[in-house]
DNA sequence: CAGACCCGGTAGACAGTGTCTACTAGCCGA
DNA sequence: TCGGCTAGTAGACACTGTCTACCGGGTCTG
């Protein structure tokens, strides 16, 4: 339930966030979230000046959700480690928050209004950077940032087919974490 | 401009992927696409239950366009060779055609009637499998199918990422080649 | 040849959507 | 006290997907 005294903003948002997870993506209509913050259908219009600005903001909870998570694993003393945990986090998130995984990456979404994901990135991105660099000194090319950047499309990838079950049917099986595991091991090389 | 002795089914599919390449994913209404066959909007029922299956058959024709590209490159007597034209006609696939590809992966189109991806998924998978093995060919583990389903996460992850712009902000380049490179040598070993 | 039948498509209704505009209740400062 | 502004209401509009009633014309059957 949805307090009374916030601002009619950030209810409406908890509100978003709140169907989110509990009905998927789908049940976000504009209409329907000012329906449950008990306010008329037009009110919306006062914060956010379209239905998919409203969605970015809800889709933005996520991403901070998201970065908080894997903010932490930056100093992970063993990057080793720390990336293996970023990578179950991205997993984990994608698997427990389905619905606000499937809305943070809507392609309508980040044509427009980038700037939730670019924020988000650049902090994922600067930590799987970091991790990195470390857990491949002394390492020759290719250099930190193509490494990084094809670890993180590796990750992506693997939610998103686990997520419509596209593994299932090739890796038979539901437990992503071997998959996971080699896509760190070929990344990084074997340890 | 479609036939006009074709069956009202075919049609409907046709000026469905004309409208898809032409104006993205967001103009594929049932109405839109009815309008422009020619015909009333509750003709498409008589062939389509709903308007997702439609949107499945025209999804379908991607699967099949994609399927098409890759399958003859099963057979390419270097498997190294062949993974790299895979990991581009895949990438170039997302590119030239990405209002299909969009819609190809919609999580909506992906839940219900999987049929489609599934035969897509298998065929590519098949011939990801295929290479794989025959490009680590007495190699230890990971085991083929797991180091193919990893790959093919990768590329499909980069494949994402690249189009809604989130790698020129971290890798700052829109050319995917060393990203594919990099995912390649990782999987397979340095060469 | 006549009549029943079905196939393929039409047309309209319905509930629901996002956007826009006119309006208004209530508060705040002068 | 009064003017103006702020936040929210209410209704219209065009559009959507689905559903149902209807029909025209061809085919098969008796």
């Amino acid at each position: 339930m949805p307090d009374q005294d916030t601002t009619l903003r950030a209810r409406l948002i908890e509100v978003g966030v709140d169907l989110l997870t509990r009905e998927g993506p789908g049940s976000l209509t504009l209409r329907e979230i000012a329906r449950r913050a008990g306010v008329s259908h037009g009110a919306p219009r006062r914060y956010f000046p379209s239905h998919l600005s409203l969605l970015s903001a809800i889709a933005q909870v996520g991403y901070q959700d998201l970065g908080g998570r894997i903010a932490g694993l930056r100093d992970e003393h063993d990057p080793r480690d720390g990336l293996l945990l970023l990578g179950r986090a991205y997993l984990d998130f994608a698997r427990t928050q389905r619905g606000m995984f499937e809305l943070m990456f809507r392609h309508e979404l980040l044509r427009g209004n980038q700037i939730g994901l670019r924020d988000a990135s650049r902090q994922l991105f600067g930590v799987l950077v970091d991790l990195v660099t470390r857990a491949r000194q002394g390492l020759t090319p290719p250099e930190p940032v193509v490494v990084a950047g094809a670890l993180w499309a590796n990750l992506h990838g693997i939610a998103q087919l686990w997520l419509w079950g596209s593994l299932q049917m090739t890796v038979q099986t539901d437990d992503v974490d071997p998959l996971l595991r080699a896509a760190l091991d070929a990344h990084l090389g074997q340890a």
